[in-house]
DNA sequence: CGTGTAAGGAATTCTGACACG
DNA sequence: CGTGTAAGGAATTCTGACACG
């Protein structure tokens, strides 16, 4: 239901590029995984891919670096947003849920 | 002016993640690059970057050759398609320069 | 014509670690 | 803490070619 194809979301760039994309090394971005900023999905072998939100994520991450915030401070930010959004997501989620009471949508998985 | 970032043209994606999401071999995507189907960009060490754009041609590719049409005619539609854009493109053109005319635009690059 | 494959080589990516500050 | 780097290895990609049909 909500699973319409996003260029934006798919994982499908590799670091190399991905370094190139954001002026970031190799280093850094495995680094800011490793701290939970950014989570690349893994091929097959293990390689790291990435999608254009995650290349976004990362420019966010590297201004933020360049104002000197740490790696800790960043990812306390992005839990807080999450959670916001969460909780939109929420209100949405019992939206439809009120909806489909009323006109009896299947609500099987 | 007809510049803004795009994820779909994007060349970002190497051959083996465009063999997984379109299902052909590498081989068959090198080969429909030499029968001039498809324009991958390159690195600087030679290898090949695709876009979205890319990708689903090539899925449109793989349905014609499903369908046994053969890469010599496959190109033909896609050149006339394309000389159909040129044309709209032109059209525009000309409305644009004659806009540019009437509004004193600055024309030089 | 369209695709498979073995060949040889170069570039990519991975992990864990030591270094520095 | 954040990043660089050398190390060793595995997977990726490249080209040109022979094969088959």
């Amino acid at each position: 239901m909500t699973s319409e194809f996003s260029y934006k979301n798919s994982k499908v760039i590799t670091i190399g590029i991905v370094s190139e994309l954001t002026g970031l090394t190799i280093r850094q971005i495995r680094y800011y995984e490793e701290r939970k900023l950014i989570f690349p999905k893994r091929s097959e072998q293990g390689n790291r891919q990435y999608s254009f939100n995650d290349v976004e994520q990362l420019i966010n991450i590297a201004n933020k670096r360049e104002e000197g915030v740490q790696t800790f401070e960043i990812r306390q930010d992005m839990l807080k947003e999450k959670r916001k959004k969460s909780g939109s997501q929420l209100r949405d989620e019992l939206l439809r849920g009120q909806i489909n009471a009323q006109f009896g949508v299947n609500k099987d998985r």
